[in-house]
DNA sequence: AGCGCATTCAAACGATCGTATGAATCATAC
DNA sequence: GTATGATTCATACGATCGTTTGAATGCGCT
């Protein structure tokens, strides 16, 4: 038998994932862990020390390793700029790895991540952005070099677009592949089409469309025979 | 004063979106809203009825609004497919104008619904899928007819990009902006941001990125000096 | 064997939750 | 004015929650 520690963290992982974090009880993550409901305090001080260091376990090294990949592109890079889709695939295989080495534990994770993330009022949220201050400041320095002609709030609301896409992918992979009837290696597709799009995204060209002629279209349609 | 019932949603829809779902209790909402405990029970017959109606209420007309948008743009199009950027502004245009109609009650609106968009164990997640059902056949369909080059996996996954893109904005975007210091018409830019970035995003070139190319280059780097 | 420390255990505590109940209050029509 | 139906009210119920407690247990060390 593992630890009683870890056997916690992966029972909390596994029902965190599945059921939601406010939904699942000590008593849900004891029962299932085999270990006594008072395990958790006396291991992790409480339910929020349990959800901090389910998601410690687990971010930390991802987090290392995109920075490693950022800073290897940068060093090959030499005086250039890094290419977009090198500063995509560091911020995006790392998760990705972890997706699989991980296995079915990786996925719940990162449906957790996703749920965090968009739950801003969680007393967990203020240490869960933590982890990210230096990704976040390292990744949108890169993009301002290799996007010197974008001005750093559109860098930065592209950069937030092109996370929200990969969470969601995390959140909602499961259920948009299940639909489409994969084969084995869709995995691998998927962490290309996610690159290919956000690239795209990223260079999108300014002004490209007009908005208020889309509205003068609109106004004149107006009504028209349902 | 207003209806107990309105009393109720107004209360319900800002609590929701300040402090989540499952943290607010009928407690909260019926003393913010001035109105007794058991009228919640009596009006909606519990909470899940609550939030169903919370979002009923200001999703029906939007989603409505899309279809509408769609329809205009497809007629005016004739026998031509609908121009990438209409499609998305169809999609994108009423919750913009739902979030300065409705002002801060439309932003907060729009945080619940990606709130519940994030949590697909919650109980209303199934009556929240079913609002886009129509939806999201409809643009799949248009999105479709303007990519015919790309298959309809591909197409897909890209519509849950776009999407994904939005729903990061109206749960994030606030906080994004205050950071970024925003003149008064941010709203305008970000609208336009979005969907400059969906349209390139939604029409990325396929196979334009060496995955491997990258593999290579960071087995090459790896433990380069830090 | 016996000590010391880490861990596990059963049981309980106080708080809070969603829901239900039956009486009180209001509005409206006759 | 009073009967009727809709609404509001104070209150209570049972359940579940996170946390705490103090005793019991396991276990390496001398």
């Amino acid at each position: 038998m593992t630890d009683t520690k870890t056997r916690l963290l992966d029972a909390a992982e596994a029902l965190f994932a599945d059921h939601g974090i406010a939904a699942t009880s000590l008593r849900d993550i004891t029962t299932s862990a085999k270990a006594n409901l008072a395990a958790v305090n006396y291991h992790f001080g409480g339910k929020d020390g349990l959800l901090e260091a389910v998601f410690d376990r687990r971010l930390r090294p991802v987090n290392r390793e995109r920075l490693a990949l950022l800073d290897a592109f940068e060093s090959a890079a030499g005086a250039e700029c890094v290419p977009l889709e090198q500063i995509l695939y560091a911020n995006l295989a790392p998760p990705f790895r972890t997706l699989e080495e991980w296995g079915e534990s990786g996925q719940r994770f990162m449906r957790i991540v996703a749920r965090i993330n968009a739950d801003p009022s969680s007393r967990i949220h203020e240490a869960f952005l933590r982890h990210f201050d230096v990704i976040r400041t390292r990744f949108l320095a890169a993009l301002g070099r290799t996007l010197p002609d974008l001005d750093p709030t559109e860098v930065e609301r592209r950069f937030h677009y092109s996370l929200a896409a990969m969470l969601h992918t995390f959140c909602w992979g499961a259920q948009i592949d299940c639909l489409c009837a994969h084969p084995s290696d869709h995995r691998e597709r998927v962490f290309t089409s996610l690159i290919e799009y956000a690239v795209a995204g990223l260079q999108a060209p300014r002004h490209s469309i007009d908005v208020d002629e889309m509205r003068r279209l609109e106004v004149e349609f107006e009504g028209a025979p349902v």
